[in-house]
DNA sequence: GACGAAGCGGAACACTGTTCCGTATGTTAA
DNA sequence: TTAACATACGGAACAGTGTTCCGCTTCGTC
């Protein structure tokens, strides 16, 4: 029984029975760890989570990032997804990338530390970093020039820019009351708007 | 010879002669290897270089993060003093404020992963994060105040999350040419001045 | 049931930051 | 000058990471 879906969501036939198990263990238990301990909690507590050796993890998820990519592809998926039928449904390509720039800030607001980890130039996150560029990069470059073309926003910004910029915003503890990524990531869309001043 | 300087400047009297070199020695050697490093360059590499043990590099900085902040302490200073004379000599509060930011974002800019560093969650950085903001808000605050009354500016952003949004937008490898920071806090500052629009 | 391969567990390694204490050194008083 | 003491030093040792490795177990198959 072959399903067909999106590539790279089943959990990999012709695994034996205990290993595909063990998969869906290890990614309810890191989603679970995530959630109370942040992005940034040790392998130890996933494992011991999920009641399995150092070594199984390590076997599935060659690398914390690769675990990360599989816990949230699903929402990364949907993110990217959202672009072309936001540009479809809003109301102008500007309003699109702004509810756009919203679901994406609220995803990374909502996994604790996960816009940190996204940019850790030290230890192995490359991958992580490299998996959200590269599948969203694309889509706000469509949702970006559409904009453009619509005489919304000025011509000169790249997506890979925007993007790094929106996910550096999201940065930081979570809840300070002093510090909203969503006020700052408005405030970048606004300067888009506007045509640049000498003054 | 009791030298009137900045409070905290001076290398601390009424300490052992060997112990006031060697201060000096750990803040040349930290600053040296941050430069060839980063920021976040083991405590062990900075000792090797200053060549004394690991127990005088903590009685000196009982924290990365003191030591952090003793070698940028003259250049943050710098920053901090600048605001008021850019306030007074520059054509407009808002002309202020652009200077004032290009002055703090070189500043983070060239130090590898320091922007990194002042966000970092994890790791007992709160110091450093502690002490740029207290140094630093009041400056902002200041520049900012005067943009709102000369009309430069809309209201209602506060000092603290404008300064930890441009020291997020910092963070990232350096020198990669698709991401300038420099771009994107221009961005916000526009966006600062931009009347709000409800398209 | 037996066999081989696939998978598992966790000890062990490498690398962090940090603490602690025996030893060496500067300073001061005799 | 020298004795005595507080101060400061060095680096071994501890604790917590990520990651590797290999002997043993279990699954799937014949």
């Amino acid at each position: 029984m072959p399903t067909t879906g999106p590539a790279g969501e089943v959990p990999a036939r012709c695994k034996r029975a205990d290993a595909q198990r063990n998969q869906q263990t290890l990614l309810s238990a890191a989603a679970a760890v995530f959630v109370d301990s942040g992005v940034g909690a040790p392998i130890r507590e996933i494992a011991a989570r999920a009641g399995v050796g150092l070594g199984t993890i390590y076997r599935h998820f060659p690398t914390r990032a690769d675990l990360v990519v599989a816990v949230y592809r699903h929402q990364v998926e949907a993110c990217a997804e959202a672009g072309p039928s936001l540009l479809a449904s809003a109301d102008s390509p500007l309003a699109a990338l702004r509810q756009w720039t919203d679901l994406f800030v609220d995803f990374l607001v909502t996994k604790h530390g996960l816009a940190n980890a996204l940019q850790s130039d030290s230890s192995g996150f490359d991958t992580l970093h490299t998996y959200f560029l590269d599948r969203l990069v694309p889509v706000c470059g469509q949702l970006l020039d559409a904009a453009v073309n619509a005489g919304d926003i000025q011509p000169g910004t790249q997506a890979y820019e925007l993007m790094r910029g929106i996910g550096n915003l999201c940065i930081g503890r979570d809840s300070d009351p002093r510090y909203d990524p969503r006020r700052l990531v408005r405030l970048l869309l606004q300067g888009l708007q506007q045509q640049p001043q000498s003054s």
